[in-house]
DNA sequence: AAGTGTATGAATCGCTTGTTTGAAAGTCAA
DNA sequence: TTGACTTTCAAACAAGCGATTCATACACTT
């Protein structure tokens, strides 16, 4: 009896949202055992009893984030036969955009991705194929269908690249927004128009790709 | 006499050389004075005594870093006057691709800021203008130039943006060329074909949007 | 009511971190 | 040689970290 007990039996559940929340803000190393227990008012111990240790607990949120990032992948990638490979482009990137700029509930699993490139786990490695690969392979075929006959392994690497690079900039960004704030949109309305031009000036840049002739490589200047 | 002290007197340059090397490849706070000190071949105590702690050391690596971005700066900036749009845009991106593939001499500094945006020290903020504003405004006026009547400072702004996040993207990162090491340009020859891609395909992009009507908004499909 | 397994809590351990200390060793002018 | 000053060094300090311990409180079966 005593003081009611805070025995909600989701001690589990609280710890885990605010380990999401916290490692998607900054990342495995920056975050505490005790900041993740205080934020989710439950003992220190907690976190060795439920998941072992930290490590351990921040492998579950990576599972986590990976399911979340293969049902996003269902929504991003169109089937290819019954659309144009300019459709499926723009379908891509007015879907993927959004959930880059905005670290909400869909796309959070990118902010955490982020954060192993500055400071890598080893833990992660398995779970990125799974979470960005399908959509590289994905924007692969439809660049080559882009590029036609003047298609090449190299051309579609660089296309590719290229397009992956104009999204995954939008990852927030402390220093970023910092230092030029302009340029990352806040609004749905912006980010709408910034995939819309993502989109259009990647396929004018693929078909410029596709104008130049085969061969040795143009050198242009 | 005795045996050869180690007083060589450039324990600080020795410790400076050391944090360089170890700040860009780690960023501050992965780097302990420990790390330093033993890799400078100098005592523990060293880096208190020359640059009054870690964070002193750090901001000394900065400015050194400052002045080095901004030589550069003069050497990707073509002037205006006497060379075309294009010329500077395929001159840019040529030269500063480089410095940002290769963390060399010339081009650590901007793996160093890179640190900074998942792990923000806030000694970097001014140093940062310096170094990479001078860019970002050249290209901005390269890019209004290019877009011609067509600019518009939202335009101007998002292939400015499309074009600096093209470049970015080949920062190194152990965590990228991990998930998808095919993507990073390792020879010169393939540095300097992506460069021409980057410029060709964004100059293709730069006039595919000077091409939409003005007005509310192109909203293709 | 007693017993059993699960979950929580406060305290503590062992380790690494940045920083400080005070002595020793060097340099150099008088 | 003396004496003041600068630089190096080993050792220790205080704080923060992940992890562990062990007693306690709960839920539930018998």
């Amino acid at each position: 009896m005593t003081s009611a007990p805070v025995h909600a039996a989701d001690t589990r559940e609280r710890i885990l949202e605010a380990a999401t929340r916290l490692f998607t803000e900054r990342g495995f190393a920056r975050v505490t055992v005790r900041d993740i227990t205080s934020d989710a008012k439950a003992n220190l111990a907690a976190v060795s009893y439920h998941f072992g240790d930290k490590l351990g607990l921040y492998e579950r949120v990576l599972e986590i984030g990976l399911r979340s990032a293969q049902q996003m992948n269902t929504e991003t990638i169109l089937p290819r036969e019954g659309h144009t490979p300019e459709e499926c482009l723009r379908h891509y990137v007015r879907e993927y955009l959004p959930r880059i700029v905005r670290s909400d509930d869909r796309g959070w699993i990118f902010q955490l991705l982020k954060h192993e490139m500055s400071n890598p786990t080893a833990v992660a490695r398995s779970y990125v194929r799974g979470a960005i690969m399908p959509g590289i392979e994905f924007l692969t075929g439809v660049v080559g269908d882009l590029l036609g006959e003047a298609s090449t392994p190299e051309r579609v690497r660089r296309c590719t690249t290229s397009i992956q690079a104009q999204c995954l900039f939008f990852l927030p960004d402390p220093f970023k927004s910092m230092v030029m704030p302009d340029f990352q949109p806040s609004t749905d309305e912006a980010i709408r128009e910034m995939a819309d031009h993502i989109a259009e000036f990647s396929l004018a840049g693929i078909r410029a790709i596709a104008a130049q002739r085969r061969g040795p490589r143009v050198r242009p200047r």
